[in-house]
RNA sequence: GCCGCCAUAGUUCAAUGGAUAGAACGGCCGCCUCCUAAGCGGCAGAUACAGGUUCGAUUCCUGUUGGUGGUACCA
């Protein structure tokens, strides 16, 4: 297939339409709204007639005289004001589910590859990462799982913070630590090494002083504190990376680019951007105003590229990053997958960078941004006594309840066996009740929801596969190359559903959004399980028995496909 | 103050300007001598408010109310 199923009939309806004398009139096809309008909708004539001062009815009748789907539609039909029902035929299904089995992108066609950087997870390496690092991590691999799937070649980017005063206070502290003898316990817990590092700073002046001192010293580049600065990062990513390792994010130290990679740049961003004439000394510090960012009085809003000490910000560091991303990477788009609250920062970034020529018209900056995790209460997520969740601690405690929910299911299966399924339905249910919601808002988050291994959960998908894989382990001697045939409409349904993995997953990657994904795979799952209710698959026999096994292996691989995108193991058993 | 985002069943979430607003949980009622009932089927239940644009508005525009975030030297 070199389209999907809706880019192909919106040509169809598009032709039709052109031929009615409706020249470039937009077909408008989407998937039908409801089961007796077919399966999918043309809305295109309702706006094409108005647009003619035509009468909608007539002009769908016309339509539907030159609209060719022979071969694709049992049924079109006009419905109400003018719209074109279309029901597709089950050979035709059937022919798509088969060439989807025949190879191994399952039938998904490959866009105009284009370089994508993807920015995601970027914790601060000063603390541990905590809950608030859980949504960029999650949602950024999938959408690089995805976008690497459709064929483009994503370079992650972990803009890690490991730059600014704070550190110079945790180098200091690690010294003590060091001469103490107790620097690796010390470091064990990187929250309590904060904590304590703040204390020392708060209540001993000398020591205040000394890391101040540190981080003159480690912006000079002097090298014992920059040996222990480098230290105290390994050690810090060390502590990610096993956040990753549970969570089976793919970021590595290769995608690692903190904030201090772009330090020797930034005095050229700022030169650059005066010489331009776009920023200017106000009250000490170096500003830009953009006129697109006024408000009503007509008063610009003030972005900051260098403080009044000389020092740099975030600002700055984002439009060096900008330049690395255009000039070394060559990127076509750029997706920072960072919180919904900075949203002005980077309209603001992103205009400037076009302004100063770092992006180009042709280059696509978009902040994928997101809401805040909130708890029962519905205020910010946080422990009982008030503190941020970290992020190692609420996958244990995943682990550990979907480990009880297992043994309470299987209380004879083997422990090892256990783990293994708690592993793979905490682990899943803690992403997919993320992933599955439209990221821009805030969400509630709910151990109860999540691991219900009921509705629209990790673990119902999960328990769709292992019914598949259940019934392969008994089917024995089947021809796995027999023609699928789609008799019930279960069969019909299923098989409609698969067809549209493709659709699914372009509308990820163009809005970014992957609990589109979840939204498919729910409804993929939804119709297996109907169509299992429905049609006995290894009590049918011959060519019947054959086709519907293909229908099942063609689900798993897709099912299995759509869940790794997300990143989220799949069971032969749970 | 100014700028932005949000408001959908009791609850948690959906719905490229399309037809009778979909799910899930919870509630009520059914379905296991039959491939895993972690499943399937059914019933009740919602667009904050007021205008406007449109053949058609949950969606776009204006105002109101409520919530939330940002807003000159944190990120």
């Amino acid at each position: 297939m070199q389209q999907t199923l809706i880019e192909l009939l919106d040509a169809r309806v598009c032709a039709a339409l052109a031929a009615a004398g409706c020249e470039g009139a937009p077909a408008v096809v989407a998937p039908a709204g409801r089961p007796e309008f077919g399966d999918y909708q043309a809305n295109g004539v309702m706006g094409a007639a108005k647009a003619r001062k035509m009468n909608p009815r007539q002009l769908a009748i016309t339509v539907l005289e030159h609209l060719d789907l022979a071969g694709i539609a049992s049924k079109v039909e006009i419905a109400g004001p003018g719209f074109i029902n279309i029901t597709l035929a089950p050979a035709f299904l059937a022919s798509l589910a088969g060439d989807a089995l025949a190879e191994s992108r399952l039938g998904v066609p490959q866009p105009v590859a284009q370089r994508v950087v993807v920015d995601y997870s970027s914790p601060n390496l000063a603390k541990e990462m905590h809950v608030g690092h859980l949504r960029s991590t999650i949602i950024g691999d999938a959408l690089a799982r995805v976008l690497r799937f459709l064929g483009h070649e994503v370079v992650a980017q972990n803009h890690v913070g490991d730059w600014g005063t704070q550190f110079g206070m945790l180098t200091a502290y690690l010294i003590e630590a060091e001469q103490g003898g107790e620097a690796a316990l010390a470091l064990n817990d990187l929250e309590d090494f904060y904590r304590r590092a703040k204390l020392r700073f708060d209540e001993d002046p000398a020591f205040a002083t000394r890391a101040r001192e540190y981080v003159v010293k480690l912006q000079g580049g002097d090298a014992q504190v920059n040996a222990l600065w480098r230290k105290f990062l390994d050690i810090s990513l060390h502590h990610c990376e096993a956040v990753y390792e549970k969570l089976g994010v793919g970021l590595r130290r290769e995608d690692v680019r903190g904030e201090s990679a772009y330090n020797d740049d930034l005095p050229a961003v700022v030169a650059d951007l005066q010489a331009k004439g776009l920023a200017v000394e106000s009250e000490g510090a170096q500003v830009v105003f953009l006129d697109e960012f006024k408000n009503k009085e007509g008063q610009p809003q003030a972005y900051i590229v260098q403080k009044q000490d000389g020092g740099y910000l975030y600002s700055t560091t984002d439009l060096a990053a900008v330049r690395y991303r255009t000039g070394k990477l060559k990127a076509d788009r750029v997706l920072y997958v960072v919180d919904a609250r900075q949203s002005l920062h980077f309209q603001q970034m992103f205009t400037l960078s076009r302004k100063a020529g770092y992006a180009s018209a042709a280059m696509s900056l978009e902040h994928v941004g997101f809401g805040v995790m909130l708890g029962d209460d519905g205020k910010p997520f946080k422990t009982r006594s008030g503190g941020t969740v970290k992020l190692a601690e609420l996958l244990e405690e995943a682990e550990l309840r979907a480990f009880a929910l297992v043994s309470e299911k299987n209380p004879d299966m083997a422990e090892v066996e256990r783990h293994k399924i708690a592993r793979a339905v905490g682990i899943g249910a803690v992403k997919y009740a993320d992933l599955s919601k439209n990221r821009n808002s805030d969400y509630v988050f709910s151990w109860d929801s999540m691991l219900a291994f009921e509705g629209n959960t990790a673990p119902y998908l999960q328990y769709a596969y292992t019914r598949i894989a259940g019934v392969f382990r008994r089917a024995e001697g089947w021809n796995e190359q027999a023609p699928i045939v789609l008799m019930e409409e279960a069969e019909r349904q299923l098989a409609l559903a698969l067809a549209r993995f493709a659709e699914a997953l372009q509308a990820v990657s163009r809005e970014t959004m992957p609990h589109f994904l979840c939204a498919y795979l729910y409804e993929l799952a939804g119709q297996f399980m109907r169509f299992y209710e429905a049609c006995p698959v290894l009590k049918s026999e011959g060519a019947l028995r054959d086709s519907r096994l293909r229908l099942c292996r063609l689900t798993a691989d897709t099912l299995h496909t759509g869940l790794d995108l997300l990143g989220i193991d799949v069971l032969e058993a749970m």
